[in-house]
DNA sequence: CGTCTATTTGAATGTACTCAAAAGCGGTGG
DNA sequence: CCACCGCTTTTGAGTACATTCAAATAGACG
């Protein structure tokens, strides 16, 4: 295919285009596959990419001084990721993504979504439902994180995400829940033993 | 005054606007004057209204199943809020707002605010940002809860925001951080004892 | 089968919680 | 001016939930 518009409808699924507008979204839009256990993302580093996934899944997450790793996020297929903070006040990153099953991902570059919004307005309209979104489940686990007990989260979590507990090993979701993999270990029997 | 724009200075701090463009403005925009422990929203209400705080101090909270009140967000002077999942997926309230101190407030429904964004785009981008902001604190604030104990959280609160812990009573303070007035009272005896 | 990684189990510890009671604070009225 | 009341914060003692550290078991893969 000369023009391969397939990821142009799956990266904005619903919004349709013209010829003009395809050829400038393909410009900016970077398809590129990572191994398993790669790092898209290091704290430090420029955080002025957003990711979006088209297959596998990735995971932000933040090492806190005693070198801890803290999950904040994962994304998998149709969900965009990004150290928020980095991305959209222009500052080094804090958090550090990375790949925990081999994926496929399209790049957009802050200043290639800004050109986006000038020149296909509907874009912006598009990220902005996005946002909403986030901004939505973000206060949802604000709740579950202030007022359930770490078995309580742990149901919401499995609830929630079906589709990513699959692909996730035990470990990175007590680091999601903010409890230790042992703790999550004893909760998962007595929910079994249930 | 005839056409008192000022509000509307404050609200869309940064945009300029024709004749036209505030005359609808001031059209959707509704303010409205509240007693300190006014009540809102309540959940099972519907929650189709953006608050904006020109000033005092308002609360949005969440009842759990055994009474307890879990405060998600505070707004003070110049911030925006609401229950995410009943606005923007026109959901009944899960959450509660209530004003903690006398408060002048713009009034901002979902109808209204969608009016404005086919009349007036730049205020889509307005809001587009706003969200983008929310989005960043909420990551930070996941983080922070995820890797920190009680006292950590309580100082990353009073350091991120100076303005409003003044205005607002330890208990508050304290079900916005997850703990209870009384691991609250001790910590910032810890506190002061250094 | 052996090695590496992930999960589970156990025992001791710690942090924050619950419940109960005391002290502090602010406003009102005698 | 002080006594009282309601609300908020503090203090104390016992408890619960999750953690730490160490070790055993289970899975995955060559």
């Amino acid at each position: 295919m000369h023009t391969d518009n397939s990821k142009i409808k799956d990266v904005f699924k619903g919004l349709s285009f013209s010829k003009e507008e395809i050829k400038i979204i393909e410009s900016v839009l970077h398809k590129v596959k990572y191994k398993k256990a790669s790092q898209l993302l290091r704290a430090n580093d420029p955080g002025d990419i957003q990711y979006y996934v088209f297959d596998g899944c990735l995971r932000l997450y933040y090492i806190d001084t005693n070198g801890k790793e803290h999950t904040v996020q994962f994304a998998v297929q149709d969900w965009w990721i990004c150290d928020a903070t980095a991305f959209f006040y222009d500052a080094k990153a804090i958090m550090n993504i990375e790949a925990i099953s081999d994926a496929t991902v399209y790049k957009l570059s802050k200043k290639d979504r800004d050109f986006l919004y000038l020149k296909i307005p509907k874009i912006e309209s598009f990220f902005r439902k996005k946002l909403e979104n986030v901004f939505a489940s973000f206060q949802k686990r604000t709740i579950v994180n202030l007022s359930q007990n770490a078995a309580e989260r742990y149901k919401f979590f499995v609830a929630t995400y079906p589709n990513i507990e699959q692909h996730i090993k035990n470990y990175h979701i007590a680091s999601f829940l903010g409890i230790t993999t042992e703790s999550l270990s004893r909760i998962r029997k007595d929910l079994t033993h249930k």
